[in-house]
DNA sequence: CTTAACCTGAACAGATATGTTCGAGTTACA
DNA sequence: TGTAACTCGAACATATCTGTTCAGGTTAAG
């Protein structure tokens, strides 16, 4: 056995942990979970159907040590997913949030988008694999700064307030998400997309009778 | 042998051609077809993953059959995928997409909202299986009459002109099915699904320095 | 009625994953 | 340097689905 306890008696799935708790592993496993990690981001971004045998070769290592730290192909997908949201939600606290709403938004959408562009592939991984209610629970710290600035918004009168914000939430990223799809297939130029998703939004979040932001100063 | 002629000598793969050219068919044959299809329809809205073997079962007939009439499970799913959409067109047709573009789009949305939300799945289905730009295709009409509306907009001066429009295309497809998704996790109520998108759009499609209309009249 | 189209279940063929196990070899670390 | 953690490849055990073939039974249609 490797490093799979074998205490409980239930289905040996998803639960590898090794040592005793967390990150009292040896230096070469902290290492390749580190290789498998990037193999694994690297891969599914050129192939949301990746094998994990795939991934293994890419990690350079074998595909016994990668079940060894990852249960499941669900569980590395996880890791991925949650490892790359991490990662956006870091540069989002780099980005400024205050001031007015409006350019908040923008610059958040900005900050945002080169992630949601490159990755896009790994998202839909996880749309594959993983529940809908985990992909939205992985997302909850971006999500809810989305929705603080847009009740910021409403505060200052700027953005509408006739629709439910879980809705204008959605709204934000599925446009965001749109538009990394259509930049994959041709459609848009990824280097206008920000701009673009920003003018949408801006449109978008414009209450009934209000006239619509003109340009981002 | 069945049904495939055994003319051309490559793949046998979804060519399953039975008599002539089409339609000339035995008529236990052409229900059948329609059996499998209504199933198929069925099971992939429940179930975007549904087996060949549960939609033949579900359809009353075996699956060879099944196969007799569709070379693989892609040209299936494509079959359903295409039957639905040309359904939508036809409510699109009974549509009317006169007098203002604003209240045209808003009728178009509305015309659409059921299909898309009952058949979600199927769409899903059809991601999984089809190539992006087949189902482009296949939605070719539709998007069409969008775009035709979103021109008609332009020139009446109601709709913006700084973004392109295949963008706005876009995001009129993608806050629909963003409400389906939010409608199908119990996030949107879906009978208040047509106003929501509804106010989104006209919002969005609003250019700036123009005021956002405020509620069909 | 006669025949060709059609249907059927069962069984085969094959691909393609995911996980797991094994025995033996390395490597970190005290 | 000793030992426990870690790793390796290969093989095994499923599982699951897609397509195909067969041999014979129905049914539509002229």
């Amino acid at each position: 056995m490797v490093a799979t306890s074998p205490g409980s008696g239930g289905k040996p799935k998803s639960a590898p942990s090794p040592a005793g708790a967390h990150g009292e592993r040896r230096a070469d496993a902290r290492r390749n979970i580190r290789s498998i990690l990037d193999a694994a981001r690297s891969c599914l971004t050129r192939d949301a159907d990746a094998s994990v045998a795939d991934i293994a070769k890419a990690a350079g290592v074998g595909r016994v040590t990668l079940y060894g730290h990852f249960g499941t192909r669900a569980d590395l997908v996880d890791a991925v997913l949650t490892q790359t949201v991490e990662e956006a939600d870091a540069t989002l606290d780099a980005t400024d949030t205050t001031g007015d709403p409006r350019w908040a938004l923008t610059r958040l959408v900005g900050a945002s988008w080169q992630i949601v562009h490159e990755f896009q592939s790994v998202l839909l991984a996880a749309q594959r694999e993983l529940p809908a209610e985990r992909i939205r629970a992985v997302h909850d710290r971006i999500l809810r700064r989305v929705e603080t600035i847009i009740e910021a918004g409403q505060s200052a009168g700027v953005f509408r307030d006739d629709l439910p914000n879980r809705w204008l939430v959605t709204t934000v990223f599925s446009l965001m998400h749109a538009a990394a799809e259509d930049s994959a297939a041709g459609r848009l130029d990824a280097k206008d997309a920000p701009e673009v998703i920003g003018a949408t939004l801006l449109a978008a979040l414009t209450a009934p009778g209000a006239a619509v932001p003109t340009a981002t100063p």
